[in-house]
DNA sequence: CACTGATCTGACCGATCGGTCAGCCTCTGA
DNA sequence: TCAGAGGCTGACCGATCGGTCAGATCAGTG
């Protein structure tokens, strides 16, 4: 019970990682976490200064892959380009955190409000454009944006799918499934 | 504030729909519907044994397509007539039922727990069977997946585009997108 | 030895949740 | 006229939430 170690900050991360993954952000407590980890729900607010630094940690890295991604979409000369590197920039950071985006499960709308997530909203809109080809066509923004939905909501239930082979599948998908841009 | 007509039944009902969809259904406290209504949260329980009651009847008329979708795919010859059939019915199911759809808001894990949703878990299974063409293949199931998901957690959010666009998008996206089954 | 700072605990707080309950209106029909 | 039923209210309940706080424990330092 008593933990002497100075490393619970990091197996709080990894408790909180697991039961977000299980029961979603809003449905695991401070408590489902500091018994998952065999503490106190006080210890774990002594190494995070609330519940939501915890989820801020552990989506720092994704986010971080996901803002360069938007600076280099942003980089490309046409929407074609700009649309191939979209979908192999959000292919691959989807497998990559495939096990971080799963812990927000659907969650996305209310997560957006808080602070950690407060610049995604304009780059998944952005990220939709580039899908799109820049298009304005409904039909061009309805197939963008549930391509996108569809892969940031499923791509953590792959835990069992090699890295490779769910990327190719993905990949393969946005390519049949996404109009091309205008030359 | 105070009101003697019988309607107040299906008032809440249409409040509480308002609310699912603009906070989810955790989101929304029975209070929450009361004060949208203008009444008091007692009245709402007079109304309904309790807050699932009144998820259940919203979401009653979407399950019941839902339902017979899943029988008349059951009585398809073969697997590509399988996936036509699932395609063009899920395709008019998600359509239809838009707004029933889009309060659940990625609570679906969550919510199929509830008795309301007891069967629906098995029939998604067979939905995303049918999508890929009852194929083993990780590709064709992945697809089928990212699809199925997709389409279910972004069409409430197209409530501007007519039914008969969204309806063609939606089903040109499948066919170009859908892994065809070996004949 | 005394002291300090880091780590951790149990008890507690106010807010909010879904849900219950006794009773108050208003309308209706015998 | 009045009993009773339907519709509704305010007060209240226990549970749970995120978060606070005073203090206990312990390793290291002088």
């Amino acid at each position: 019970m008593a933990r002497t170690t100075p490393q619970t900050h990091g197996e709080i991360l990894a408790a909180a990682a697991r039961r977000f993954a299980a029961t979603g952000y809003r449905g695991t407590s401070l408590q489902d976490i500091a018994t998952e980890v065999g503490c106190s729900k006080a210890a774990v607010l002594y190494h995070f200064a609330n519940k939501e630094a915890i989820l801020t940690e552990l989506m720092a890295p994704a986010i971080e892959v996901l803002r360069s991604l938007d600076e280099r979409i942003a980089e490309q000369p046409g929407p074609a380009a700009a649309q191939r590197v979209a979908a192999e920039g959000f292919v691959d950071l989807a497998v990559r955190f495939r096990s971080e985006i799963a812990l927000l499960r659907g969650e996305f709308p209310e997560l957006l409000q808080q602070p950690v997530f407060a610049h995604i909203q304009q780059i998944s809109e952005r990220l939709i454009d580039a899908f799109a080809g820049h298009s304005a066509r409904a039909s061009a923004r309805i197939t963008a944006l549930v391509l996108l939905a569809g892969i940031a909501e499923t791509c953590g239930q792959f835990a069992d799918v090699p890295d490779q082979e769910l990327s190719d599948a993905l990949l393969a998908l946005l390519l049949r499934a996404l109009e091309q841009p205008a030359h």
